[in-house]
DNA sequence: ACCTGAACACCGTTCAAGT
DNA sequence: ACCTGAACACCGTTCAAGT
């Protein structure tokens, strides 16, 4: 009986021990409403009802923090798309999918793109890479057809979230597009003639239309190289 | 005579008067030796031996600075590349020289691609558009054409910028992409099939010849949609 | 009109001290 | 082993005071 008592009592200290995927899922809360500026160690201890310390305990520092913001967001979405779609569907939705995310995450676009080594951006480029080679492409032709899809891909979502990210300091989305439109409209009829051409088109655009165009228009540049003639395999 | 001596005596403050072109000047200079994150307001200061209250008199904020280096960047570059090219050799010009640029001044691509409204970018934009133009593509699919292209353009090179501040840390290029490559190489087999195997390709490809097969990608998919079968005017 | 530089309100990160 | 929170070394920006 008194050895019993020799027992530390555990588990006393606070509801729930701190882990670094609790961490984790608040600081993609924090960045998800109050956008990636906000996310500081002050603002996720309070929220977390703890130390900074206890934090920098769990995780390196604020880019580990990011990284496994954006690991755990990449992880949900690449469990789905058709692995054994056709490869040009399986791209268009593999890219969509990338889309939307970074739609969902702004800040997720500057985090791909920041460093598209990390695991999670290794994913996407695998995934793209496997259907490009379904696709036909000549051996020689296949690093550069994948690089170019996910460079695009990754440079578009990311310009999609900065551009978000200052819409978001001005009214809503489509006024600021209005705004930029006006500003087009308005600029050196010489110097800009085709800038302010495309002005109007820029005012009612759709995001997500313009970023598939682009993705079709490279796979029917890839199309160009690809010997086979009969679609069926 | 005594008029005269009411005369305030001018210019013996200080050698040069601070202008904003210079210190945009210095701000390059920095940003161009000592990478984006050295350049603050207290480094600038102590180069242009003022206190920083003075820059602040010239410039609004850090922004404006950053988009004031920028500027001056583009400017220097947009000059010549061929306005009377015929339009694809046009087009790869303006892509190289922007790409050139951002290698040559790695902070430029992640100033670029942050806020692709700024006029340097419009400058780009304007001169991608005209090509485009002249390449004969129909009226509906111009403005998908033009931003594909831009997008791609902006997309990799503040994606190389990117690499470069990472290998930076490393010993140099070379090595950083040895590294690459090599984590890649042992990635799991079954799981990251494809990216083991362009490891190989990423440690000795040239950056700036992916740069520009990507481009051909595009332009060989904008001619998929090109009427005149006459290349000649 | 333009410059000075201390001061302010923040950051990310560390670390002795606690449990 | 894990947490606390004051402290450190920075930032960008402001502003009373000078010339």
């Amino acid at each position: 009986m008194p050895a019993m008592t020799t027992r530390p009592q555990q588990g006393r200290r606070r509801a729930h021990a701190l882990s670094k995927a609790q961490i984790v899922r608040a600081a993609i809360e924090i960045l998800d409403r109050d956008g990636e500026h906000a996310l500081t160690f002050r603002a996720l201890s309070a929220r977390l009802a703890t130390g900074s310390g206890a934090i920098f305990w769990h995780v390196a520092d604020k880019e580990d923090l990011l990284a496994a913001a954006t690991e755990e967001i990449i992880a949900r979405l690449v469990a789905e798309p058709g692995n054994d779609m056709e490869p040009k569907r399986a791209i268009r939705a593999v890219a969509l999918a990338v889309f939307d995310a970074i739609d969902a995450h702004s800040w997720l676009g500057g985090q791909l793109f920041r460093n598209p080594a990390q695991p999670a951006a290794l994913r996407i480029s695998e995934m793209i890479g496997r259907s490009v080679q379904a696709l036909g492409v000549p051996e020689r032709a296949l690093f550069n057809c994948w690089s170019a899809l996910i460079n695009y891909m990754l440079g578009v979502a990311a310009q999609n979230a900065a551009n978000a990210r200052q819409a978001h300091a001005e009214a809503d989305r489509s006024a600021f597009l209005a705004n930029v439109a006006n500003r087009w409209a308005h600029l050196d009829p010489t110097e800009f003639a085709f800038v302010r051409q495309v002005a109007d088109e820029l005012r009612d655009h759709d995001d997500r239309e313009q970023f598939l165009a682009g993705i079709d228009l490279i796979l029917a540049g890839i199309g160009t190289l690809t010997r086979r003639a009969d679609p069926s395999p």
